[in-house]
DNA sequence: CTGAAAGCGCTTACAG
DNA sequence: CTGAAAGCGCTTACAG
């Protein structure tokens, strides 16, 4: 039996450059296959013997290796990048949507790309077609209120750009959809005032071209209807989802001779707006009026007294819609729809009324 | 003299491929020239003829043709990548930091991905490495609190991934620096209370783990003592940038038996908790208490009465420190330092203190 | 199950 | 000032 070979430089164990990462080539010198049959395990293909892909993963995890997206992008003729489209919603939900997206996207080898933009300015969706186009993203996420854009959705469907749109609900396939169920977190928000024995109430919604608005608002008042309350028309006032609108809404809504003993707001900032004018006008929240608002943001817990509030739970919203975008097609295909529940949370803002 | 030849498809006016976008190939052979040239122009090399130069670049706009990035991040080693790595900030602060940074990106090819990371977990570092180098970013922007680390910096340095430090004053060469004098915005705060005739002023400051929070509580007490007023340590509490610890702090500093006429809070959300204890002890904000924020966010307008608050001027930070990561290196060298001045928003939450 | 060739759309290094 | 060749690190299409 002949003596072992000393190992010796061969072209098989030459090892890895320093300084510069390992690349598809390497692991297939190291590990003696070709480089396509790298490239198979790095796609999960599964035309690979087992055997040959237990040893290339554990070469390519001794190593280090992972393989450069920016050149897989190139081949793929789509990068490794989920854009996140957005209008201009508070801080703290968007922020909140991003480290959603990302607890999705982590260890995925996907990236997440910004994309603010103005709804407004004529050429906005053009600009989200760029953005797209330019850095061939794998797919983009739509937040509310730019998720309601039927146009937007049009214009990605038609240039082949996967999206998931989230909304209050559905506006579009399952498989694109993350719905909120804004409807049921208002419809907790009036059930708990009216176990709490408020009759007359009042609602200071946002403007009616958000669906997220409409949703609110039909599902306080249907909620209420379905317990034998009939809110008038006279009781729901549209304002622009901003504090000073809020502000404006509750000057009207509190001037009035008889004024409603519980306001349900369609977000936490105009709820803010419920709380100034009540503080000048001598109004005491809770005893003299109840309030509730929408987002459970930072400012409900900073208000006094705590804002009792519908929480979104907008980091599990992120985070399914980014993980709709990177899954494979087959699995998205006939899973049930994608939704996230709101829930109201609690605090100090609301109580019976006075008798 | 022969009619004019009918156009006929030649190699050099085939139209462009109808669905795919053009590429360099295409340019090149519209417009008769080698796919270098194209590249040189693209690369805004001076070494073109300048009627070559125009007349290839006006092809390009009439075609749309954009380079691909990714293309260009495979042939560069380099991906046209930035990134935003910072630890937790307020969503209003990051969101800001976001808006100008891509002020500064926009129309330059470059898009911004967003890194959030936990700076007190032990892998964090690595963390950012293997973000950088998996998809060999352009650069990286580094948001306090992480800017202040300076084994951070010293990580990305020594893979030669360009970076730009926000912070609270130099910790690093010119070049790599945007500066938020933080010690002037306090300074500012100093000098109106001053000016408002308060002598027994107080400080809540940040975890003096915080170059911010330093800054801040040295500027505060400078000015004061540049106008004769010595701050003793024990009006100087420290707290953790957080709302309950404004309260903890408050609730030290305002149940002795003699109070201060002023406090300055090294942040908003602070200064919050210091409204809160104030409303239940009874002490009314202005007219027995002055109080001033650090941050101008939202939620300084939101209480009642309006606060007070150093304004940081984020967005601009963000806008400068986005576009040093994208100028050529010429460019930055030999300038002067970079940096962004705050200054008080005057409010309703200081007045004169009681006699 | 595996591989050799060609190609994705750019740039670098070299030559002229 | 301009260009032909080779290469960046992967994948696709085809063949076996």
């Amino acid at each position: 039996m002949p003596a072992p070979r000393k190992p010796r430089k061969t072209a098989s164990d030459t090892p890895l450059p320093p300084g510069k990462s390992a690349t598809i080539n390497d692991i297939a010198r190291l590990a003696g296959v070709s480089k396509k049959t790298v490239s198979r395990i790095i796609n999960r293909s599964p035309l690979v013997r087992e055997e040959t892909r237990e040893r290339v993963e554990k070469l390519m995890r001794d190593v280090g290796y992972v393989p450069d997206p920016l050149a897989r992008g190139l081949a793929f003729r789509r990068s490794f990048l989920i854009g996140m489209v957005y209008d201009n919603p508070t801080a703290q939900f968007i922020v909140n949507m991003q480290y959603g997206a990302l607890d999705a996207l982590r260890d995925s080898g996907f990236e997440l790309v910004v994309h603010p933009c103005d709804s407004r300015s004529p050429g906005y969706i053009d600009g989200v077609r760029r953005f797209v186009q330019q850095q061939k993203l794998h797919g983009v996420m739509l937040v509310p209120r730019v998720s309601e854009d039927q146009a937007l959705a049009d214009m990605l469907d038609g240039i082949g750009c996967r999206y998931t749109r989230i909304a209050a609900l559905a506006l579009d396939d399952h498989s694109r959809m993350v719905i909120t169920h804004d409807r049921d977190g208002a419809a907790e928000a009036a059930d708990y005032l009216q176990t709490l024995g408020h009759r007359d109430m009042a609602v200071i919604t946002g403007p009616s071209s958000y669906r997220s608005a409409i949703e609110r608002t039909g599902g306080f008042v249907d909620a209420l209807a379905r317990r034998g309350i009939e809110l008038p028309k006279s009781r729901i006032l549209e304002a622009g989802y901003t504090f000073e609108s809020g502000v404006a809404a509750a000057e009207k809504l509190l001037a009035g001779k008889r004024r409603p003993t519980a306001i349900f707001c369609a977000n936490d900032e105009m709820a803010a707006g419920v709380y100034r004018v009540a503080l000048r006008m001598g109004i005491d929240i809770p005893r003299q009026l109840s309030v509730i608002g929408y987002d459970d943001s930072p400012l409900a817990s900073r208000l006094w007294p705590p804002l009792s509030s519908v929480r979104r739970n907008t980091r599990d919203t992120g985070r399914v819609a980014a993980a709709m975008l990177i899954q494979a097609d087959d699995d998205v295909r006939g899973r049930p729809i994608a939704s996230v529940r709101p829930h109201l949370i609690v605090r100090d803002s609301c109580q019976p009324p006075e008798t």
